[in-house]
DNA sequence: TCTCTATGTTAAGAAATTGTTAAGTATTGC
DNA sequence: GCAATACTTAACAATTTCTTAACATAGAGA
């Protein structure tokens, strides 16, 4: 998996979070841990985890109770949260998931069957997030919103000239042809020499002039 | 439960159907069967069940893509997902969670824990569905009352204009599209152009011009 | 350096899209 | 069935987007 994610492991035994931690590790992810509910929320608002692992059962503050809590927190309310649960207690698992748990699995916890939950819960969660989002520098595409943030700041593009600006940041550095582009904006509309140059003009107006490069007699790219 | 959830089971021995339909509407499930993937499709397409339980390894068409198949349509893209899965299988997890499934249940199955897991499914589902208010700044909209409080005050909108604040409110900052709009309110009628615009220009004399966003060429967006 | 060609720039107006209004049609509640 | 409300349509206005044409400029190769 790409670029290290952020695991809490809070269980109240330490033997199973240094044999989890260990686990986790070999498989690179960066992993603290915390003894109960409580240190959890404290650790998970600085740490900032993607993925909690907990166990239902715990002195202090029950893994249902902290779950809870964590979702009334802004920061934390996307995290993902997996359960720890002893086999025979089925009713946490109801509770769990009201509290608004992602996954559970039971003890006692075979390492790989976890570790492939985890990827899976991750991978969906990726999935979701950044379908149709491009973020390069201080630039950000966002399709299904039709935004532009350049600098932290909104502007607005037309139609054409964002799906341009799309286009050529689906694959930074890589010319694209005229020919290209315009089979991909234009379809199969025919225009003239000058229309391009003039939609890539009006982005450069408002992202500056050093991203969009021309390629004189081949195209144009987007670059850092 | 209250008004008998709709479960399609998807397995190819009959045995399991038999076996798995009994306990279920023991339970007061209203329960169909089907035996292979395709059949399935279809059968849902139909049947429009709350739940559907699939055995992962099928004839004709396994489950995982069966699941991907049934993602694909419209209706059925919100059904739940139970996977039946042989202990071993542990890749064809993976690959469910993946194609959309909504939780697994291993084989040998034990009646009394797949049907604690069948409801703590509906239960999640149905929590999702029932928190049909949004609050978004100073606008607040509850499907279920429907109402809008505008800056703590009620305000009426009509059914059309409701729900199609209440659609572009459901993913803020989204751009819907004429078409996803008119297919969402409007269904399979045909309304003429201009009729949408209409409709936002009254919910805008209501809540304000900005909160709703042109994109021209595209679509509306709700926007703080 | 000169020349040729590809691209940059600008402004104008054509084209496309949406906004607005009012009137007509349909639906709903009583 | 009537009145009131909701919804749709059509005509036209307003706005934005897109393209073009004319000319300027830059860069590669002779």
């Amino acid at each position: 998996m790409s670029d290290s994610y952020k695991i809490l492991l809070v269980d109240d035994e330490k033997d199973i979070l240094e044999f989890l931690s260990y686990n986790l590790r070999k498989e690179s992810f960066t992993v603290r841990t915390a003894l109960n509910g409580e240190l959890a929320i404290e650790e998970a608002k600085i740490f900032k985890p993607d993925l909690i692992i907990m166990d239902v059962m715990m002195p202090e503050m029950d893994g249902v109770t902290a779950c809870a809590n964590i979702r009334e927190i802004v920061d934390l309310k996307d995290v993902l949260i997996l359960f720890l649960t002893a086999r025979s207690e089925e009713y946490s698992e109801l509770a769990g998931f009201d509290a608004g748990a992602d996954d559970y699995v039971t003890k006692p916890i075979k390492p790989k069957l976890l570790i492939s939950r985890i990827k899976a819960l991750l991978k969906r969660n990726k999935k979701k997030e950044r379908e149709n989002s491009i973020i390069i520098g201080d630039i950000e595409v966002d399709k299904s919103k039709h935004l532009l943030l350049f600098k932290k700041e909104e502007l607005h593009l037309a139609r054409k000239e964002f799906n341009l600006l799309y286009y050529l940041m689906s694959v930074p550095g890589r010319v694209f042809t005229r020919e290209e582009i315009i089979s991909e904006i234009w379809k199969d509309a025919v225009v003239g020499d000058r229309t391009i140059d003039v939609h890539v003009r009006k982005i450069r107006e408002k992202i500056g002039e050093h991203h969009i490069k021309t390629i004189k007699g081949i195209g144009y790219k987007f670059d850092i």
